[in-house]
DNA sequence: TTGAAAGCGCTAACAG
DNA sequence: CTGTTAGCGCTTTCAA
């Protein structure tokens, strides 16, 4: 399949021009055995002379795993999760985690299709925000590659992820802004993940202590016509704050709150923050997260896993509110 | 190294399990020989039960290579050269491709010292905007690992890459937006990449032919003082219009000689384009860049060298100028 | 039709 | 101190 045309310097090419085994090549070279300094100064020689490298696949059969570690970055639909950021933040930090332990960050698409015409030997897997019920995950398990994840598959027991607690952050924040009683609308978009539940579970424990009602909007798309029949609806239905799943939302929402005169009237929160929150008037207020920590968190998850420490964990890292 | 608890089954384990030779199992996983279909069945239910996977490193041994693509890309120290948003477009763009083609991207960092600690069997790499020299194009020639850039190494021949024209589309820009003998200030930030001397020799073509000076300001970052200084300088030595390397740097410029009163008088223009160049008062005509099509056409690049279609290449895209 | 064995490149155990 | 060999998991001749 691939076709290189030369033929790579091997250890008994070294062997041969240095006059010894290939044993003493090894040694030599890997500075193991306890060679004659005369010996293992001739073998680099002749090593350097032919550019030799050890190959990497053959180590990697010996070894059992190269040191590769997958990232499945799983894909929002249009709405992009919380813009590119978020995500490039994310593989960003834990391709850093990844190198620096000498593992390297494999970029891998969230289908299965794409995941098994992959010929790759993969030592472990990260998968970020997964669906419910991830195929994807199915697919690690029956090929026998561990995986952890940022965010979790609600519809899946005994993973290990590492995630936001965005539940409490939203209860949080709801108590912090919003006078008890006050009606809510939940407004979100594509498909069933962690963070979705978890928005709407800490806004109906908020709502249950505080008397209030929630009704949940979904949104197809982020058109203006749709956002603003949404507000619409919510408006009618007698909501005095609408709650955004995350800031590529929020935005477009509360522009068509002003639209209607009625950003003072109805507040708008978001589940994830964003720098453009601070320039927008009303202000809006939110939930910060943590790629960051998630990414370093997860990198050194798995790497833990590599390494052969297993032990299951499941973390929830606290999250800041930001009120403005 | 790495340190697996359980053994995997082999195609060993399946011939034992079906009852026949390893060949045989071979063959009728991979439907090469002629074998029964009785046998076939056999064996494939047996692959089944024990839930069996070819080990993709034993076949990247015989094979020599995995279709594993690094891809570097090289920091523009803080500035970050025109935001996450370019260097996610590539990465992404690339990935897709080259997923596309059945090769998995690695990310990879862009240093000597951690590359070199890396055990990682590379088919081919695309480096993206190389520094002059850059060591570690250095280093790839070394370990014999074909490599693709995006920009061009100055200080390097013979290299194949693919590159917006930005030089070309510099001087377009030029004579759409300014009057002939309109004096130049170049303002540029991090180190000496291709897309510099593109940009500047684009801005010597047009000042040569329309009689012009140019002064070049060289930014240390992009603090308010640092960059204030530098407006400073160039409207004392009588420019009429700035340059500015990329749109992370034209904000602030714009900026300073709003401060200065100076935004109608003085031209400010930009090498790359931004969405908020169209928010911003004057509006900012800048050069659009390609990553999209720079990142497709550098997969493709190093999937032909792997594939064995090698004949060197260099590219030029002609670039849009998007005047304000 | 099926199987044994060589070979991909390397290291570690074991002899000499 | 140095060399031979087995084995990592697979495919592909080549024999039977």
């Amino acid at each position: 399949m691939i076709m290189s045309g030369k033929q790579r310097t091997t250890i008994r090419d070294v062997a041969a021009a240095a006059g010894v085994s290939v044993t003493t090549v090894s040694d030599a070279l890997s500075g193991k055995g306890r060679l004659p300094e005369e010996t293992r100064r001739k073998v680099r020689a002749a090593a350097d002379r032919l550019g030799y490298r050890p190959s990497a696949i053959a180590l990697g059969l010996r070894d059992r795993g190269l040191g590769l570690v997958g990232l499945c970055i799983v894909p929002a639909g249009e709405a992009m999760l919380t813009g590119v950021e978020y995500w490039a933040t994310i593989v960003t930090h834990a391709s850093q985690t990844l190198l620096s332990e000498g593992l390297a960050p494999v970029l891998l698409p969230h289908s299965v299709d794409l995941l098994s015409r992959l010929k790759i030997p993969l030592d472990g897997v990260i998968v970020v925000d997964p669906l419910k019920n991830d195929p994807v995950l199915t697919f690690f398990e029956k090929t026998k590659i561990r995986y952890f994840t940022i965010g979790r598959d609600l519809g899946r027991d005994n993973q290990s992820w590492v995630d936001d607690d965005i539940a409490k952050g939203m209860e949080r924040l709801l108590e912090q802004t919003l006078a008890p009683g006050t009606d809510l609308a939940f407004v979100t978009i594509g498909p069933e993940k962690s963070y979705v539940a978890d928005t709407l579970s800490g806004m109906q424990h908020w709502a249950s202590v505080n008397r209030s009602a929630i009704k949940i909007h979904h949104c197809k798309n982020t058109e203006r016509r749709n956002i603003d029949a949404v507000v619409g609806r919510a408006v009618e239905e007698g909501a005095k704050a609408i709650v955004a799943q995350h800031d590529r939302l929020a935005l477009p929402l509360l522009a068509a709150l002003k639209v209607r005169k009625l950003q003072n009237e109805v507040r708008l929160l978001s589940a994830t923050d964003s720098p453009e929150f601070e320039q927008v008037l009303p202000p809006v207020s939110a939930i910060r997260l943590h790629p960051t920590q998630l990414a370093d968190k997860a990198a050194r998850a798995v790497i833990d896993m590599i390494r052969g420490r297993s032990d299951q964990k499941k973390t929830f890292l606290v999250v800041e509110t930001v009120v403005r």
